[in-house]
DNA sequence: TCCATATAGATGCAATTGCATCGACAGGGA
DNA sequence: TCCCTGTCGATGCAATTGCATCTATATGGA
C-alpha cells in the first residue's frame, strides 16, 4: 500500500491551522489566568450545561460535546462541584449515572470568564477578519470536521 | 473600560477553529502512536534542525519556532539526545550555550515520522478541499496570526 | 433465575507539564 | 577589576494528564 503525499498547499494549510489556533489559544488562556478565571475547559463545560437547562446532562453526554476524554470530565466534574460551579444528582432509572446541572454560581462564573473569552475572541478574530471573511473560513474549517458531514 | 463583545461570525469560526485543529491534531497524533512513533512535538524539533542544517540550531532560536516553552525544548532536547537523534555541541563563543544538530538517526526518524504525518496531512486536508480552497484557507489563517504581519 | 457481557463513572499510579528558581556565563558601567 | 543585571539552559517540586483498571449497575440470553 503506498501512502499519500499532501500537496504543498496542504501542507501550508496545516501548518498555519495548527499554529494560529494554538497561539490564539493561548493568548486567551493567558488573559484568563491575568484575570484570576480558570481555564477554558471549565467555560466549554459551563456553557453546555447552560444550554443543557434544568435537566442537566449525563457526563457522558458531556465528553463528546466538549471533545474530552472520560477521566478528563469526571475529575473536571469533581472539581466544578467542589467549587459549587455545579451539582451532581443522582438519576432515578440509572442507578449507575448521575445528572449534572450548573448552579447560579456556576452561570456567574460562566460569565464572568465570558467577559474574557469573548473580548479575546472579538480581537483576535473580530478585528482581524471581516463578517464575510470569518463566514468563508468556518465554512472551509467546517469541510474539515471529523467525520465528514453532508452539511 | 468596556469589554468588546464577538460578533456571532467570530465566535462560529472562533469555534470551528479550535474544534477542527484539535481534532485533527488528535487524530495524527493517534496515528503516529499507533504505529509506534513519538509525538508531533518531536518531528517539529527535527523538522526545524533538518532545515537548520550542519550548523545546527541553540536551544533558545527552536524556542521562537516550535512555539513551545523553555523547558519544554529543554527536556524535549534532552529525550532527543537520549534516543540518539540529535548531539549537543558546546559553542565557542559562548560558554552558556549549546548548540543543537540533528543525527543521521534524526533525519530517518523525520523520514519515518513524515511518512504517517504527511499521509496524514493528505488525508484530512487534501482530500476534503482544493488546492484553491486550501490557498483560500492559508491566507485567512494567515490574517489571524499574531503578531498581525503586513504580508 | 443466573450468568456473561456491556456501560457509567471514579481512581491508583506513572509520566508529563508548568511554575519557579537555580547555576553558569555574558556584558556593561563605575 | 568588580559588581550588577541580563540571558542561557537545567531542574526540584507540585499539579495535571494519560493509561489502565476498578466498582457498580444494567441488559440480554440460556
Amino acid at each position: 500500500m503506498t501512502k499519500k503525499s499532501p500537496s504543498p498547499e496542504a501542507i501550508a494549510a496545516w501548518a498555519r491551522l495548527v499554529r494560529v489556533s494554538r497561539q490564539l489559544v493561548e493568548r486567551t488562556e493567558d488573559a484568563l489566568k491575568a484575570s484570576g478565571l480558570p481555564p477554558l475547559a471549565w467555560y466549554d463545560v459551563l456553557h453546555e450545561l447552560a444550554e443543557a437547562g434544568e435537566g442537566g446532562l449525563r457526563p457522558f453526554e458531556l465528553i463528546d460535546r466538549v471533545l474530552l476524554a472520560q477521566y478528563s470530565v469526571s475529575r473536571l466534574l469533581a472539581r466544578l462541584e467542589v467549587d459549587g460551579l455545579v451539582e451532581k444528582l443522582p438519576v432515578s432509572d440509572d442507578g449507575r449515572g448521575q445528572t449534572v446541572r450548573i448552579t447560579a454560581g456556576g452561570r456567574e462564573m460562566r460569565r464572568r470568564i465570558w467577559a474574557i473569552y469573548g473580548a479575546s475572541i472579538a480581537e483576535l478574530m473580530g478585528d482581524r477578519l471581516s463578517a464575510k471573511e470569518l463566514e468563508m473560513l468556518g465554512a472551509l474549517l467546517g469541510r474539515l470536521r471529523d467525520p465528514p458531514v453532508s452539511e
